[in-house]
DNA sequence: GCGATCAGAT
DNA sequence: CACATCTGATCGC
């Protein structure tokens, strides 16, 4: 394989251009990429004529840029003109299948009739969100329980039927490809993506890795440092594929320069930006919250982002909710009025994998306490390289008031089995369980509508602690980087949704 | 048998 | 409600 390696580490020793060099297995050429054919006109659809799927019968839809551009329901590739499409695959080499090679049949053959795009059906041979489906993490146990499993024998229902179909592997969609690179950004799920010749990933959760196993082999993955660790530690990827990059430096990728910054969602996070040769700059937020210190950053103060891939997961006005540091100073404020009360308190906090660890962190700085972590998890923080993590952690339970447990831990029956474990020194249970937000609309921004879930001696605070955007703060993010056109990546699998998002988007640039 | 991926649950 | 994951079932290698 002659991807750059992590050894090896980019850039600096090539002027800051990274190559690949053409392998046996893996050959791009670059003057023939055919995400380079698509040209996003200024409704941000692809201004070539577009297979349309199912023309509107009547012709009396209105013809508007979420109608036009999400009708097309097409990904970049497939919008190409036949003759172009025809005239360039007989020059470019693609990529051996390697199951075909190895004798095995899978085939692009299958793939789904939906060619990527947004759809509204969510079920066989559609794309939904980004938030359907995703390989399970089986990465360590730290969201196993650790207490006593509560039962739930209720089993799932029987799988659906596939009417005898072939399992099929789902195409790319487009707002996961940058028009005019061979770049896509989290498309790891859709096997080899034809053209594609750097796979971005914006962060390392699973609804944005999957797809990424040991078995990877169709390019190099390009990410922050410390997501390329957890890619390597946890899915156990060949390291010769992962291509980390530095976050607020320029590298050039196949002629297109590119820059992560700080997404200020979890640990490693980036937002990519990209500028072409020709003067175009995306911006593609994979999952961030937006926030007024990005509004400093040096890139968007300079250069106009013409397109911008946005997280939309809060994009509508019912979602409020405060900032990060209101929340760590409600937790603080609720966990000491609580030890005051209740000195033999077992001070617990809900956590999924990565992210929202400053929930913890917060309680473990302002009482001066370590923090109890089980094996996988401390393997994960300890992967941060932060001494902020690393110095506070704490193998043993029995020496700090303060643990963190898996978020399915968070029911009241398995904290009661947990505070047996600990009944020597611990006779009530306090526990955060930090969400994206509250469910009720009415708390909004005000914490002290709160109010906790009791049962004897285990009481559960749901605290809002969001590391996605407010609807106020994607909206002033977006009227401060005022982009020619706004795709969004979330929340896109019904067709009302995008409308709503798309007049939200015209409102907050019209003038 | 095992890894990947589905629907449904939490 | 939403997030981000877990669970059990099933598929295909």
């Amino acid at each position: 394989m002659s991807f750059p390696t992590a050894a090896s580490p980019p850039a600096a020793s090539e002027a800051g251009t990274l190559h690949h060099d053409d392998g046996d297995s893996y050959n791009v050429n670059d003057d023939d990429a055919s995400f380079d054919a698509i040209r996003l006109d200024d409704e941000g659809f692809p201004s070539q004529q577009l297979p349309i799927e199912s023309p509107s019968p009547n012709g009396s839809e209105k013809s508007s840029f979420a109608a036009d551009f999400y009708r097309c329901g097409s990904d970049c590739s497939s919008l190409l003109t036949p003759e172009r499409d025809s005239l360039s695959s007989g020059k470019k080499l693609k990529q051996a299948n390697l199951f075909q090679i190895w004798g095995f049949k899978r085939n692009v053959e299958f793939e789904s009739p939906n060619q990527g795009g947004y759809c509204d059906v969510v079920g066989e041979g559609s794309v939904s969100s980004e938030k359907k489906s995703v390989k399970r993490g089986n990465w360590g146990s730290i969201l196993r329980d650790t207490g006593k499993v509560v039962e739930n024998s209720k089993s799932t229902g029987k799988r659906k039927s596939f009417h005898g179909e072939k399992r099929v592997t789902r195409s790319c969609p487009f707002y996961k490809k940058m028009p005019g690179t061979n770049f896509t950004v989290d498309a790891f799920r859709y096997g080899c993506v034809e053209e594609c010749s750097a796979y971005f990933l914006s962060h390392f959760h699973a609804d944005h890795y999957g797809g990424l196993s040991k078995k990877w082999s169709h390019g190099p993955i390009y990410c922050s440092p410390l997501t390329g660790r957890l890619v390597q530690m946890c899915l156990y990827v060949n390291p010769s594929y992962i291509c980390p990059l530095e976050f607020d430096t320029e590298y050039v990728i196949d002629g297109i320069k590119v820059t992560l910054i700080d997404a200020n969602h979890c640990p490693g996070a980036a937002l990519i930006h990209f500028e072409l040769p020709n003067g175009q700059c995306y911006l593609h937020t994979g999952d961030f919250r937006a926030c007024k210190l990005m509004q400093d950053y040096h890139l968007f103060v300079n250069k106009r982002v013409n397109v911008l891939y946005l997280d939309t997961t809060y994009c509508n006005p019912k979602y409020k909710f405060p900032s990060k540091d209101d929340v760590l100073n409600y937790v603080v404020k609720i966990t000491n009025n609580h030890l005051k009360k209740y000195p033999r308190t077992l001070v617990v906090v809900g956590a999924y994998s990565i992210g929202k660890e400053c929930v913890y962190l917060a309680i473990s700085k302002a009482l001066g306490v370590k923090i109890h972590v089980n094996a996988s998890r401390r393997r994960i923080l300890l992967a941060y390289d932060c001494p902020d993590y690393s110095d506070r952690l704490c193998t043993n339970g029995n020496n700090t008031l303060l643990h963190v447990l898996p978020m399915s831990s968070l029911r009241i029956e398995t904290l009661k089995e947990y505070l047996k474990t600990y009944k020597e020194q611990f006779t009530s249970v306090l526990a955060f369980r930090p969400t994206g937000w509250t469910f009720s609309e009415k708390i909004g921004n005000d914490l002290a509508l709160i109010k906790p879930v009791s049962n004897g001696n285990i009481t559960t605070y749901g605290v809002p602690y969001s590391e996605h955007s407010s609807f106020t703060e994607l909206r002033d993010f977006v009227q401060f980087l005022r982009p020619d056109k706004i795709i969004p990546t979330v929340n896109v699998g019904n067709a009302a949704n995008r409308e709503k998002m798309q007049s939200y988007f015209r409102d907050w640039l019209k003038g």
